[in-house]
DNA sequence: AATATACTGTGTGAAAATTACACTACTAAA
DNA sequence: TTTAGTAGTGTAATTTTCACACAGTATATT
């Protein structure tokens, strides 16, 4: 990082998103290049300051809309990282939240302000450094989605809409890091009783041709007032 | 609430701590009675303002020893809450931690400062209105701990050092708040492997006195690199 | 010393869930 | 029509969970 002088500022809240998306077999994560110093130039997670009159969940919402043009995704709030030099202007407390989504190739991702010169989606097993502490934000992150996976239906929002039982499958297997055995996958994941089964197919592909599901939010909510148990 | 004319303030963090404890068979919740305005006079959670240069886990260990006297717990950042009117006099967020511990009869609970009038152990189950949005606070804290007292060795921060099997389910059912089975229980809990028994025997009981066991942190560390299933 | 009281400590069988494991069926492309 | 590549399927062994009841023992009471 270079020496500039920079101004300083008092007590300030910030937020800071770890957004999670799904393309081909990879989990990646949403990444800014920033425009501004400090850090200038690097990789970071989308994070800016929440407002006085905002909500911090509100502030989340805006934040990732300004730095990337993503709108309407349902981000949890999941840890606050309060060490006392953790940014080099001064005093900021920020709130991580994450959120996951379907990448969807043809929706550009295009900052709204100066502040990010552009968004990208990054591998998560091969990210670089990124600006201030976002590496231990990422990562915490990473453990707690990877926890949640096992007991709250987010797999869905990572994939298309109609999806096959492979690539659920192969969504556990990159969450996880581990290979699943497809039998018992398939059984368990059937005997939950949400998956709606299509009458299509996939398409596009040079083999036989796999059938779409879908997840049923509704049976979800019925079977099961909290939990599912994948453990 | 009176009305009064009461200073406002920007942007500030406060912590709030949420502290288990368990006596006689049931769960309790450390609350302070609070000596200023706003909310003068009720019950709240024991938290205060963050300093310029201290980290947040550093305040709370702080405010929570200026307000109740306890000290050297180690406490756990659970949820910021971060709506804009939940201070009367400003934007406060605040980051809330909990902790749990042994509730020691001979450990005198004296805040430091005169903005706690005292602190109090209130049973979790018939808790009154709190200041501010404490209430909320306390609930989703309560709710926190009950899901990680089945993957997390927690539980034995609320127990005497050395405990009764009995002791241990009861503390599980208080909250679960269900009833366990005891054969079932116990063999779970033993197979675990973590618990060393005891050449010594309950004390001071007017019926057969029961063996006494320890929680074992080294076995604990060895045998589960993170979790225990309890499920 | 006998008795009442109150909790401790223990085992088994049935049911359910988890695991390991391998081949045929189908589709598209060559 | 052949090839390449994934889809889709069942079973048996093992492990885990669950439901369930009574004799043993320390103390207090008479």
């Amino acid at each position: 990082m270079e020496e500039v002088k920079l101004p300083t500022f008092e007590s300030v809240f910030s937020i800071d998103c770890v957004i999670f998306g799904f393309e081909a077999g990879e989990l990646k994560i949403l990444l800014i290049e920033r425009n501004e110093e400090p850090f200038k130039d690097w990789l970071a997670l989308p994070g800016y300051m929440v407002e006085q009159d905002e909500s911090i969940d509100d502030a989340a919402e805006r934040i990732l809309y300004e730095l990337t043009g993503l709108r309407d995704l349902h981000m949890q709030q999941f840890y606050t990282f309060g060490e006392v030099n953790r940014h080099p202007q001064g005093r900021v407390i920020t709130v991580a939240y994450y959120a996951l989504i379907r990448i969807n190739g043809q929706k550009e991702l295009r900052p709204v302000t100066q502040f990010a010169r552009k968004a990208i989606w990054h591998p998560v097993n091969e990210l670089p450094k990124l600006a201030f502490d976002h590496s231990e934000i990422f990562k915490t992150g990473f453990n707690k989605i990877r926890r949640r996976l096992n007991y709250q239906p987010i797999a869905f929002e990572l994939l298309p809409e109609k999806f096959t039982l492979t690539q659920l499958q192969s969504l556990y297997e990159a969450v996880e890091n581990k290979k699943l055995d497809k039998r018992n996958f398939r059984k368990k994941m059937l005997s939950f009783g949400f998956l709606k089964e299509l009458d299509e197919k996939q398409k596009g592909v040079s083999y036989r041709a796999a059938k779409l599901y879908k997840f049923d939010r509704r049976k979800y909510a019925k079977i099961f007032h909290n939990d599912m148990n994948l453990g």
